[in-house]
DNA sequence: TCGAAAATGTTGAATGTTCAAGAATTGGGA
DNA sequence: TCCCAATTCTTGAACATTCAACATTTTCGA
């Protein structure tokens, strides 16, 4: 490892030319990480998604595997663009584990016979019955959540999120 | 790519038998990924932080970047550890960040007199005007955001996840 | 005081993701 | 009709992250 010896350390004290005569309400307010948006829904995120990714280790399935599976179990066929969006990762990333999952078998691939640029998924029954058992750890997990937090917050916390990704998109 | 010829697509009928003769409310619910808590907070997550990486690649600067010189803009030294959390990174991926921002002189490492296992890291002159820079592309996010949402739904979302964070940790 | 266990940070190999480019197909205007 | 642009998905190289193992230092009990 290196270790720097010396380095510039001045404390600069430029204020900021336009803030002039008013005090309150700077124009660039240096809020702490903890209250930008951005961090607590980072930071929530990253809690929830943990205890879930813990749950479904059980049968050693990623998180993303799970939603993928979900999409996939009303039986229809998905395109992997759609499907993509809906278990939001980058179309390369899913083309990847997808096949990891044709090779476990839970999924497999069909050519669209109406554009045959696209690619429909389904799921098999091997995956129809994993999903099942991963539906039931997921249950358990939000189960264990509206314990702690409270189902009145957990709602409401739901709806404020559905609202934002609204507005945000 | 290949693409499976014929694949089991049977489908089966097998209701719980541990419903007998309830209706409402089965064991567990086939909930719409939509309607998970997890899946929500990953949405808003992904929306609300693909938002702030476009502002901030105006710099040329990854989020988490932005992230640990905010942390080092107290003029502290924070020990690896402590900004690990903070910023919400595993300690190898925050190691090899440090060493990048060290590349760019953004921030330096200092070992820690009184426990010598402990590194501190400083931020430098050079990273706090960018910080700076940043703090403004930031807040103009939020503003954004704001507007779209609404000052009062922002305010209590925050206040949700803290509560969330806080119980779920 | 000594030594084993815990704490802290880094490294290298394995793994996963992303970016840019490519292949195949479709659609639509000249 | 024909051709070029747009759409859909995959691929390979560059890049980043993670896991396990390691080195160093501290702590704490015997």
């Amino acid at each position: 490892m290196h270790i720097d010896r010396a380095a510039t350390a001045g404390q600069s004290f430029n204020r900021d030319p336009q803030a002039k005569f008013t005090v309150a309400k700077p124009p660039h307010p240096n809020t702490p990480l903890t209250e930008h948006l951005a961090y607590l829904l980072a930071q929530a995120n990253r809690e929830i998604n943990r205890q879930l990714e813990t749950r479904l280790s059980t049968e050693g399935v990623p998180v993303e595997q799970w939603r993928i599976l979900k999409v996939l179990s009303d039986g229809e066929g998905h395109s992997m663009g759609d499907l993509a969006d809906a278990v939001l990762l980058n179309h390369p990333t899913l083309t990847k584990m997808i096949d990891r999952m044709v090779s476990d078998s839970l999924v497999y691939r069909r050519q669209d016979a109406h554009d045959r640029r696209k690619v429909l998924m389904f799921i098999s029954d091997h995956g129809k019955a994993l999903c099942k058992r991963l539906n039931s750890l997921a249950a358990s997990q939000e189960a264990h959540i509206l314990e702690n937090y409270g189902d009145k917050a957990t709602g409401e916390l739901k709806r404020l999120l559905e609202n934002l990704i609204d507005a945000a998109s």
